[in-house]
DNA sequence: TATGAATGAGAATTCATTCAT
DNA sequence: GATGAATGAATTCTCATTCAT
């Protein structure tokens, strides 16, 4: 991982890293903390001096995803993009937060890995999550729909939450299917694929019906 | 699960239904053979009859979901759904395509997990995946897409896949934050909620230029 | 140990039989499960079947413990002697009771030297302990109490509890001495010294005086 | 514990009693050398300055309590009250005997404990223990036991082993019932029945014989 | 001297797998 | 075929001890 200037201990740092990358290979389970000691290069003891146990390591990558993700990248990312679209048009706008979300999830990819599956099966992974992460991000999310549609760019009859839920949902299919089948789906440039989902996003599917 | 009239041994099926089980709550490795075993109703050396080795009951899981998934689910589900559509509007097959698809989802939620995390960790298992079901699911909805862009229902200048990502996106984050955050999402009547979506799927979330 | 018919699995009883012996020798917490293995022959994972966890195996010491000492021992041993005095004299009766609790203590002191050092520092092993042999040998000794008290062999006027104490009491520094420091005071000839006990049990240390 | 101006290195003292401490309410082996750290407010490391390795801090505290207990604990209360008797009789002189021997086990009771402990487990602690302790006291009795048959106060015919035995048999026995199950025996106040103690050992359980 | 982070040997425990019945 | 007791390799975790500061 890159923002880590959390100024933990150095080797409780180097511990987390080598777990994100062991968890990420292998899963939580799958991994031993022999392992994780090795590749963070201090002894299986140390290990459980920072963490008391195993669990706490997972803990732990989960914290700072929070602290992580609870200000810098939700406020920062999120914010800095949604709410501040003066001079934009919706595609502008969806096209640097598409981009930026693309890009930090490609980032935080093994992280996030971890994430889901443990969300799949622990309920209070999935409570952590929304607290620090969802409804952080629908709230901001809300301010934003609100500007677009006082400004005439959303149309105004449309729920806020299934409209994050279209673009987010996008934005997921389209990580997933680069993700899980690269060599499947990546065909075209990036940009031009963008260009699409922007589109589909913005006017949907269907031929307009003239009166709509 | 449901339908697995698939004529196995008795045992060998009641193994790899207690096996779903198992490994939906806990996940592939923190399920126990012995677990499996006792929901089974089977002895635990009996598996081994079946299943050479551990991994192997998930390989019989994998293999049953495709064998489910592959034919009957694809081509019966969506074939069924995507391919007559001949006196329906848009909005009414892709009404019934969704609920089709969120009932499926449901009812397949623990073999789901499962595959996803599993998928998340192994190649070979993306690959399965792949070819059984993705690629399926593509072409059928290819010759669905075209059908529906020569009768105009369809825009013509958007990119098929794009169009099934953005459905399939769609579906996927309103199953995620029903199941997720079932308390949380899970406000309006199921069928209300389905027509924002539909809605959103078909036209977009911006307000229409004049001109387009 | 001797007298375990409680015919329980074979290997779980040779588990105890190892524990109690190296229990014995080290206390608890310095045997290792590895060694009792080794010296049960069994695998150390075996051990593990049958008792959840190290600290089960003490338990089922202790259990087995008491189901020898809590009917047989006591019961036969105090009861045997204490209850059947008809037609003998107080010096009969101690002697042969003491001969007898000192084979006993003899022939388990390997166990109660576990539970003396676990009595030390467990509530509910003392407690334990009470219900299921103290108290039960001191309601057996109040029987026979009264029943020397009526037969005009034992002083009225002394506490039933003091009587047992100093009996006890001299049985168990008799025992401390001989186990604790054997070449120092294992002198003369242990019937002889057992008279000499008994001597004092019954007429004190203190020359008598006229009018007492 | 109180009587510790032996003079040693402050920090020295303070890990001596903070082990007894742990010790004491864990048993040598449950104790952590960083609990015992904790509790003497020094670094753990310190530790290893006063002592190399664990076991030296046990040693540490026998010979404490052998330089306690050998010459001021055996000589000062032993020799005090046995040898000081000129003008009183057999019963003051136990009634004080025993109330000092009460007051100095219950003060010194976690030291006793962990010694109980480990001589149990180690032939070198008995030896020790025997050399300073249990020698000493038993030259002492024998003179005071001398003394009271000189003085015709205690039988003649008894063996001073015998009569040292059951006198502390009883004060043990006394002891081990109040400390182990405190409110299951606690029942009179002391006094009355440390009176009765002393009966007992003065005079024993029978009913005197005529010609005795 | 004193510290306390770091170590790693050793212990308990788990669990897939085997195999005699 | 079916069983389930037994196994032991692998894993987590503990803690006395060391050592650089």
């Amino acid at each position: 991982m890159d923002l880590k200037a959390l100024n933990l201990p150095d080797k409780k740092q180097r511990i987390l890293e080598a777990a994100i990358d062991v968890f990420s290979e292998k899963g939580f389970s799958r991994a031993t903390t022999s392992e994780i000691a090795k590749r963070a290069g201090v002894a299986e003891g140390t290990i459980f001096r920072y963490f008391k146990i195993k669990k706490d390591i997972l803990r732990g990558i989960l914290i700072q995803m929070i602290s992580l993700a609870g200000e810098p990248v939700i406020i920062e990312g999120v914010g800095k993009i949604l709410l501040n679209t003066e001079n934009k048009n919706l595609r502008e706008v969806l096209k640097s937060f598409i981009k930026d979300r693309l890009q930090l999830i490609e980032s935080l990819y093994p992280m996030i890995k971890i994430i889901i599956t443990e969300a799949l099966y622990h309920e209070d992974i999935r409570e952590a999550f929304f607290e620090n992460v969802t409804s952080k991000g629908v709230e901001i999310f809300n301010i934003f729909h609100n500007q677009m549609v006082e400004r005439g760019l959303i149309r105004k009859n449309v729920d806020a939450l299934a409209v994050a839920r279209s673009i987010m949902g996008n934005i997921f299919l389209f990580v997933v299917t680069r993700q899980f089948f690269p060599e499947k789906f990546n065909r075209k440039n990036t940009d031009e694929e963008l260009d699409a989902v922007i589109n589909i996003i913005m006017y949907g599917i269907a031929v307009p019906e003239i009166s709509k």
